[in-house]
RNA sequence: CGGGAUGUGGCGCAGCUCGGUAGCGCGCUUCGUUCGGGACGAAGAGGUCGUAGGUUCAAAUCCUAUCAUCCCGACCA
């Protein structure tokens, strides 16, 4: 991490590659495109995990799993999905050592599958709605990837719901864009903008997309998780019908949504600095790190029953804790080597604290170091932590804010967003204009914010009115 | 598939212009001293220089072909 971070992408996308390898997060594998997610790396992937589906519970899913091989004339079924995905699959031709009759895909995504399912499962709309979820590996062949943001197999969730009325199917996918919202800021302490994407932007057979959209530390957006709403496209392509109360047949209405281990690589570019990474104390592996630091036997056994009785605390408090008493590392290799793993909280002991009675605490975020009683330690580890949690997402919250402008020309968007950056703006172009300031300038719509001012203003392109505002931006 | 670059111990690189049979840093092994911000010393292990041809007494170095990787575009959670 020699060099530090800035805005110009090609430095950034070194000091991103770097961390992730640095940080023992993950690696490149012997398959081009796919990466080995390490423990660590594994760790906070099961930890954004665990949080998620727990949301995912409280609101009424259930989870279940669907195979992986789909039947490529699934994937066919729905005209948008199939043109959406046929250049990035991946396809089984043999099996048992015999050409299959039918290539069978790996599931870029499930609605095909899961749908084929559901048409068994419903005929009533007392069967509705079906809230499930599934965490799985997909498959999507991309041209070009990057550790976590864009690998040819990632790990993610995908909700599939089925909704006897649109509204209700609207209501879910909103709802889940609200849970992405509230684990991105709560959890991750990552401010995101919600909104909806554009007709360019939305997914293959979805009738709405929501996104959530961060900033990373080089200023671009990154679309952090999708909601959509799917109208009644997979039921008409897969014949999903259901006799509702007045015994009329009608098809089903859908919802999607799904965060994948991009989230990873979101946190990463969202707070990362020089040293390497910052992990937000709710989703970091390990919340605090301790280090006891002795140069004889008589010192150690001085220290580590003194370690023993903050671990025991750290304990009952039911706080995620390790105590790196690795012993061939000095001291100032394993301050460092933690920073660069990002652990909020390292915990120093040596035999004058013990004396004394007291510990250094150093904080991640800060820099800052104190030396403080074991006893005030104790009584206030649950708060620093807290507080570490809430100063990372005001922070960030602060860093979008400089990062965004307001414009009103075509020239002035080419100036806010050309080295990163989002501009707000009035907009009331066509896909086709769209189109066009992407080519011109890289820069695309990221979404349209729900939260809307409600004024009027005018369009800096068509100089139409309009009270539509967009958020524009780089993105990866 | 277009544009640019690079392939040399595990990793990062130098050497190539001007051919003479491979070197540095990190890491690794052993021993000793160290240990409160990336410790130090000594002694070691490890590479037929991406691959295949060619030129030459002699090729990491020159020529040709080929493969691979990375970066920039088109694609995208």
């Amino acid at each position: 991490m020699s060099k530090g971070v800035t805005p110009q992408s090609q430095d950034y996308s070194k000091w991103y590659t770097d961390v992730v390898q640095k940080a023992e997060l993950a690696d490149y594998s012997p398959v081009k495109g796919c990466m080995v997610i390490r423990p660590y790396g594994y760790a906070l992937w099961e930890n954004i995990k665990a949080n998620l589906d727990k949301m995912f519970k409280e609101t009424g899913h259930v989870n279940a799993y669907f195979p992986m091989l789909i039947p490529e004339s699934f994937l066919k079924k729905e005209a948008d999905h199939v043109e959406g995905f046929a250049p990035e699959l991946a396809v089984v031709t043999h099996g048992g050592g015999k050409k299959l009759e039918e290539p069978l895909v790996i599931r870029p995504t499930s609605e095909t599958i899961i749908w084929s399912m559901y048409k068994k499962w419903i005929n009533s709309y007392r069967d509705l709605p079906i809230l499930i979820n599934q965490w799985a590996n997909v498959v999507r062949w991309e041209m070009r990837t990057r550790m976590f943001l864009r690998t040819t197999e990632f790990l993610w969730q995908e909700g599939h719901t089925a909704h006897a009325t649109a509204e209700e199917a609207i209501e879910e996918s909103h709802k889940m864009i609200g849970v992405y919202r509230d684990f991105a800021e709560n959890f991750m302490a990552m401010p995101v903008i919600v909104g909806t994407k554009t007709e360019n932007e939305k997914f293959a057979g979805a009738v709405d997309t929501f996104t959530i959209e961060a900033m990373m530390g080089d200023k671009r957006a990154l679309q952090s998780g999708t909601s959509h709403y799917l109208g009644q496209n997979f039921a008409k392509a897969f014949d999903v019908m259901f006799q509702n109360e007045k015994n009329e047949q009608e098809y089903v209405f859908a919802s999607s949504w799904g965060v994948s281990t991009r989230l990873v690589g979101a946190l990463i570019m969202t707070h990362g600095d020089d040293k390497g990474l910052i992990l937000p104390p709710k989703l970091a592996p390990y919340q605090l790190v301790l280090v006891p630091i002795y140069r004889d036997d008589e010192a150690k056994e001085k220290v580590m029953p003194y370690v023993k009785d903050i671990t025991d605390s750290l304990d009952a408090l039911g706080l995620r804790y390790h105590v790196d008493s690795r012993e061939t590392l000095s001291p100032g290799f394993k301050f460092n080597d933690w920073e660069m793993k990002g652990v909020p909280l390292r915990i120093e002991v040596g035999p004058r604290d013990v004396d004394a009675g007291k510990l250094v605490c150093a904080k991640r975020l800060s820099g800052e170091k104190a030396i403080i009683t074991k006893k005030e330690f104790k009584e206030t580890v649950v708060k620093m932590l807290d507080d570490i949690q809430f100063e990372m997402l005001a922070s960030k919250k602060a860093f979008r804010k400089e990062n965004t402008l307001d414009i009103n020309s075509y020239d002035e968007l080419k100036a806010a967003t050309e080295n990163g950056g989002f501009a707000r703006a009035f907009w009331a172009g066509s896909s086709d204009d769209e189109k066009r300031i992407q080519e011109e300038t890289k820069t695309t719509v990221r979404c349209i914010p729900f939260e809307q001012s409600g004024k009027e203003g005018t369009c800096f392109y068509t100089g139409k009115k309009t009270t539509t505002q967009v958020i524009f931006a780089k993105s990866y």
